[in-house]
DNA sequence: CCAGACGTTGTT
DNA sequence: GTCTGG
DNA sequence: CCAGACGTTGTT
DNA sequence: GTCTGG
């Protein structure tokens, strides 16, 4: 699955590399692993029951803390809601470092088998009916390495899918109503009962579901066309 | 004890 | 850093 | 996540 | 098949 979200992403100059400045964010309809993402973290030093909230540019893929620097591969994509509790290479994030990705939808993948047994893979988009951005629950790590790797880095975390989704995917990223957000971005340890109330599926009905063009399925594809539902 | 993995999705 | 496997 | 590349010596 | 790049 992948939760190529159209958050508003691009890339981050060299100075104040983790800084988002609003008015020089450009839309994106195809972001892929490894690529920059806006994410809202809590703010250091935000005093508790007074959270405060800023917007970084993270790498979607997450290094963990105990990796040297960024390893070869994409990183930690995704996270499983079941596990990313205790899972020592998302447990320290999941304590100190849970982050919200704004996105207007997200894309996932159905693969199915023609009568050859070919396999093909059909792109849907998922969106909020009225056009709310969602909020994708996700958490994220500093950059381990001295230079060289100036953004921080981060996983979506992923629970069984809804019935909206089921017939495309089995997994869906976890998606946070506006009512759990302060508690979410807190930067100290859920307790077992918010764990669980937060990181579960969607309702259903939450979610518009349309199949878009096989254009998405090569990521260098960017452009509003990709969200358009397929045969309009 | 030390060495080596540490994640998910999807595919076989 | 911490857990698992040998 | 999917798409696309994947390699070196030595020869033309 | 598996890795890298986007």
């Amino acid at each position: 699955m992948s939760e190529d979200a159209t958050a508003r992403s691009d890339s981050p100059g060299s100075p104040d590399a983790g800084e988002v400045r609003l008015a020089e964010v450009e839309p994106r309809w195809n972001i892929s692993p490894s690529q920059p993402v806006i994410a809202v973290i809590a703010a250091s030093g935000s005093p508790a029951g007074a959270l405060t909230r800023k917007l970084v540019w993270l790498r979607w893929g997450l290094v963990p803390p105990w990796a040297k620097s960024q390893p070869a591969g994409r990183g930690l994509v995704n996270a499983r809601a079941e596990t990313v509790a205790s899972k020592p290479s998302f447990r320290s994030a999941f304590a100190a470092r849970r982050c919200i990705l704004p996105a207007d939808g997200f894309y996932e993948w159905q693969v199915t088998e023609d009568v050859a047994g070919r396999r093909t893979k059909n792109p849907y988009y998922a969106r909020a009916p009225g056009g709310d951005l969602l909020a994708l629950a996700a958490v994220w790590e500093e950059p381990n390495g001295p230079v060289g790797a100036p953004l921080g880095s981060c996983a979506v975390i992923t629970a069984p899918a809804n019935a909206a989704l089921a017939q495309v995917h089995d997994r869906m990223p976890v998606l946070l109503p506006s009512a759990s957000w302060a508690r979410w971005l807190a930067p100290e340890p859920l307790d077992e009962a918010s764990h669980r109330e937060l990181l579960r599926p969607a309702p259903d009905g939450l979610l518009v579901v349309e199949q878009v063009s096989t254009e998405v399925n090569n990521p260098r594809a960017d452009g509003p066309s990709l969200i358009r539902a397929a045969g309009t």
